[in-house]
RNA sequence: GGAGAGAUGGCUGAGUGGUCGAAAGCGCUCCCCUGCUAAGGGAGUAUACGUUAAUAGCGUAUCGAGGGUUCGAAUCCCUCUCUCUCCGCCA
């Protein structure tokens, strides 16, 4: 959520911003609204002060044995007076707060402007890409001919979007989990956590998902609704809510590795074929819960910590900050990590590491005692992938394949493979 | 799933319709006293919103959440959530 106060005292400030990435936001309307829920509000509390007042004389009265019934018969109407006010007061704050959760987070002024994903851009670039002596095959034949990787099979039970993976992949898949958590608890300081896959409602508000992306989540139909998480940002960063953090406890950096969960409506045709999109995928996630001068570097931090894995799994990948067209809801700037897949020729998304700022904190009230006021403020949460494990498969699929069809084990999994160095 | 008990400020815990944002204790902060530690005395110590130049005042809301009764609700009623105890079931 956009800070209200900024709404008000800057809404076209605040539009200009968000026009950036092609989203239009109604100053003028909102602004109207707001001076209604101002007059509203003053009365309804000038009215609440009253019968306040009121109240309190006459249990005075009471106490003293006087008569009371005159001073109830002045607050007769009091109570209806108050009732309208109240009800209409609410119902112009609910309609402002629909718009305030709707509302994308402020661009990070360096987010470079663009429409697409065409316009993001390049920051760096790390390896260089494997010249291969033969054809190199995509993770689909390789997987498939080492049978470990099954579609056909998923689609029996689940449908489509869906993988069976077996043997030497699904064991290489848990040694790439087992291989980022490790790192990320041992060097980069992350608290490993276990997380709810299940979540309710106000829980995806807080992060951003809810209420304007419902369709992307899968949701139980239990009594009280659940909701699949799609990813563990969501479980992660709400452990900031509702609390009040001291200083001294802050940065808070956590990972957790979980399936992640995502219906994909409005991605027909978009990587039908494969792993690359899938309804579930495994990921290991990292989150920071800083304050607020912290963000900045933060998410530098974060990006490199990503950046490590891909340079001790030795795979070529570039790091690009998102333009405005293709940045999410809830970032206010974001370094997408992409791996060089031989298999299709390019580059593609493995980790996106964004800066919220205040705005999910906002959102689910979860603050920080500033060091040197002693006053609660918003704290900055910062997410990203570290990395997403089913891709990170792919990307060691086909960068180390061999002529024969058999996938060297990267150096670094091996531990985590019982040693053995090839998968065939 | 069955039966019962509970949810109050940083913590413990009082408060069953009126002057209660809330006793008391602990903790914490500041001051005083005290030749350093200990002990003692005093003051202060929630959050959000509104109004405002103001993190000054003043107002409003908040005693798990939401609704209701009432001139007035921490206190009475309803629904929900969570916690604990016992039974059942179970990885």
């Amino acid at each position: 959520m956009i800070d209200p106060k900024l709404l008000r005292s800057d809404a076209n400030g605040v539009a200009t911003n968000l026009a950036r990435r092609g989203f239009s936001f109604d100053a003028d309307a909102y602004l109207a609204l707001e001076e209604k829920r101002k007059s509203l509000q003053v009365e309804t509390e000038s009215l609440q002060s009253e019968r306040n007042k009121s109240a309190k004389s006459i249990g005075q009265a009471k106490a003293k044995g006087e008569d009371i019934e005159p001073l109830l018969a002045a607050v007769n109407d009091l109570g209806a007076r108050l009732e309208d006010t109240e009800s209409a007061l609410q119902s112009v704050q609910t309609e402002l707060r629909d718009i305030e959760l709707g509302l994308p987070n402020l661009l990070a002024d360096d987010v470079p402007d663009g429409n697409s994903e065409d316009d993001n851009l390049e920051v760096r670039r790390w390896g260089e890409p494997k010249a291969f002596a033969f054809a190199p095959k995509d993770h689909i034949e390789l997987g498939e001919a080492l049978g470990g990787l099954d579609f056909d099979a998923a689609a029996k039970v689940s449908g489509a979007r869906f993988a069976v993976m077996q043997g030497g992949l699904a064991r290489l898949q848990r040694a790439l989990i087992q291989f980022m958590l490790d790192t990320h608890t041992s060097e980069h300081g992350y608290r490993e956590t276990y997380v709810p896959y299940l979540v309710h409602a106000h829980a995806l508000e807080g992060t951003g998902q809810l209420p304007k992306f419902e369709e992307d989540l899968f949701k139980t139909t239990t009594e009280r609704p659940f909701y699949l998480i799609p990813t563990a940002e969501v479980p992660l960063t709400n452990l900031g809510r509702d609390r009040i953090f001291d200083v001294g406890e802050l940065p808070l950096r956590l990972t957790a590795h979980t399936p992640c969960f995502r219906s994909e409506a409005g991605s027909h045709g978009q990587d039908t074929r494969g792993m690359i999109r899938q309804h579930q995928f495994e990921k290991v996630e990292l989150v920071h819960l800083v304050a607020p001068d912290q963000s900045e570097a933060a998410l530098e931090a974060m990006t490199g910590h990503a950046e490590t894995i891909l340079q001790r799994l030795e795979l070529p990948y570039r790091v690009v900050a998102l333009c405005t067209g293709d940045i999410g809801f809830g970032a206010s700037k974001t370094y997408d990590l992409e791996v060089w897949l031989p298999g299709q020729q390019k580059y593609r998304e493995i980790s996106s590491c964004s800066n919220c700022n205040d705005f999910q904190a906002r959102r689910m009230k979860g603050r920080v005692r500033n060091a040197d006021t002693g006053k609660p403020e918003l704290l900055h949460t910062l997410n990203g992938s570290g990395v997403a494990a089913g891709r990170a498969l792919i990307a060691v699929l086909e960068n180390y394949q061999q002529e024969d069809g058999s996938i060297r084990v990267p150096d670094v999994l091996k531990p985590y493979m019982g040693g053995i160095d090839t998968i065939a």
